[in-house]
DNA sequence: CCTTTAGATGTAACCGGTTACATTTAAAGG
DNA sequence: CCTTTAAATGTAACCGGTTACATCTAAAGG
């Protein structure tokens, strides 16, 4: 491997020369910059980065923690995360966690360990064991978030989104509305929860939880929570569904009891994934800036890292969008 | 920050011997050990990885190009990856290039600069300029492949799997079969293709170009050469799209043209996305084990970096399965 | 022509581990 | 009790950069 010190010796000036040639430029006369310059060409060099690193004490990597990366939403959100890192030159280290926490930690030791600079963590939960007196290294919480996070937040106000969605509903004539949830402990969920007894209370109606199932996101889980919702006795005329998946999940199940969606029950996502405008019919939904999750994490992030934060975290809400398809219709 | 000298100081011994206790506890005595791990436990002391990687000159990183990680295939390729990496003690650097091969070369540098170990390419193309004499650095190329790759490859039998379907519309009774393609530049276009000719010359039928569209794999794509195809004189009865993504969005189409599916037109797709199954008709489609992919590419790229692997690099064939759903049915 | 001073370059310490080699300690054998 | 030998531990070089500080060079000013 060609290190500096022969790049050094074939231009004929010191490793210092070449180092600042390299980082500095400005500070080395040009002949010599030409020199350098032309001995980094014909030797091929280029600079060890794990030296630079261990020297600098900057890895300029960035560690991800995601659950499911198979999961529509949370790609996108990693895309906007790469995009924005790569722009500032960080690289990222992803971890699909599968929400093992034993997972998380041994990948928030990359932190520790001074393999990267910072991290970012799509669920709530807190990987680093606070052991006092230590510095708690750069994180950033972005989508679903603790409530009382130690470090800048990045979320959609929850709450007034399901709201929005529900008094959709409620505008279009229906009552007896379902509502299939996320996981049960988590912040999103019970968010989504009350903005949709929000709309229930503001209209006057008493909330039924026996027309609440809990899914996981899943397409499976959402057929599955559809099924037990219409073989209720008197089941709803439209589902809000908490994720997309999940709707399209339910609406399958809906068709295979041989119903027609919105006709005979409307059906309500979450997140605007690619496929609610493709599927059948088109999904109503509500749209998240995805990327713009990401992006903003790494900015918040890169403030923190860069110490151009300046005492309290930053709690950014994102905005979010109403997106009425077809998959809603008025109340039979 | 602590490092192996206060620890070293904190348990009066060498840093040579914290050094051991740490990596080959086993030639360390039983009492010294205890004495080390109390005071790394009193220190709460992590090995600096950067300087670990830096003198060992192991990074245990691996630098993963991959095109569009929204793409619900390629997160589940990614997924497959990072399990298996995890498992063997790797990280990933995770790189969406959206094709750009500057960016690839880019990320490819990690590996040159000795930031990763390694690297997995999920398109057909080489990130690293041939500069005569150097060595190439470990990689492996998975799911799209290149023809004459200088490495390890892992794909699907693509023109078998297309022939696969080609033959069950065929079975069906189509003979005007639709084809919507990827991008014009890919082998796996190609691959199929041929698959899609071998059948209908298996069955005495010649091919006709003006039913071939090409789409770019996404939901719009699929959509829009939907239209094309319906908007001639003569359409399609049955159109095989190269992804499940295109096969969704020109069942929309269909449905916006009035048309049925399958009783108008079939539609056959590609993958077997976790939505396959529950859009509307569920999706006769290819099965790729698409984990697997990302398994069998850690695998063969770890084999290389341990030189586990012998002169010539291994090319593993993937199986794929035809799975038939509604979405196919008797031609009209 | 000498002194001052800014700019260019070189020297070497340093980052925090790992490990070859040297040294010390302890056990075994005579 | 002394010698031999293996096991345990210590010393210090090393990985490849960066950068504080020292030194050198040359232009400017007197």
């Amino acid at each position: 491997m060609t290190n500096i010190r022969k790049v050094a010796e074939l231009a004929g000036v010191s490793v210092a020369t070449v180092s600042r040639t390299l980082r500095t430029p400005d500070v080395v006369s040009p002949g010599t910059r030409d020199k350098v310059l032309a001995a980094v060409e014909q030797a091929d060099y280029r600079p060890n980065l794990t030296a630079v690193q261990f020297r600098s004490q900057r890895t300029r990597n960035l560690v991800v923690l995601v659950p499911i990366i198979a999961n529509t939403f949370f790609a996108r959100v990693i895309g906007g995360i790469q995009e924005a890192a790569q722009r500032r030159g960080y690289g990222i280290l992803l971890c699909n966690t599968l929400g093992d926490e034993r997972t998380e930690r041994a990948y928030a030791g990359l932190v520790s360990t001074r393999q990267a600079d910072g991290l970012i963590q799509l669920r709530a939960y807190d990987p680093f064991t606070t052991s006092s007196g230590q510095a708690r290294p750069p994180m950033v919480n972005a989508c679903e978030v603790l409530d009382a996070a130690p470090c800048p937040t990045v979320k959609l106000d929850n709450r007034a989104a399901a709201r929005a969605v529900t008094e959709h509903l409620l505008a279009l004539g229906h009552r007896r509305i379902g509502m299939i949830k996320g996981p049960r402990n988590s912040p999103l969920t019970r968010d989504r929860l009350l903005g949709f007894q929000d709309a229930l209370a503001a209209a006057g109606l008493m909330p039924d939880e026996s027309l609440w199932c809990p899914g996981d996101f899943t397409p499976p889980s959402g057929h599955r929570a559809a099924g037990e919702l219409l073989s209720r006795a008197d089941p709803p005329t439209a589902i809000f569904c908490e994720s997309d998946e999940m709707a399209m999940g339910a609406m399958r199940r809906i068709k295979e009891a041989g119903l027609r969606v919105p006709e005979d029950i409307s059906v309500a996502g979450f997140d605007d994934i690619a496929f609610a405008s493709f599927c059948d019919p088109p999904l109503t939904t509500i749209a998240q800036p995805a990327e713009d999750f990401g992006r903003e994490a790494v900015a918040l992030l890169l403030d923190i890292i860069d110490e151009r934060g300046d005492a309290a975290y930053e709690h950014r809400i994102m905005p979010f969008e109403l997106v009425i398809r077809e998959s809603t219709g008025p109340a039979a």
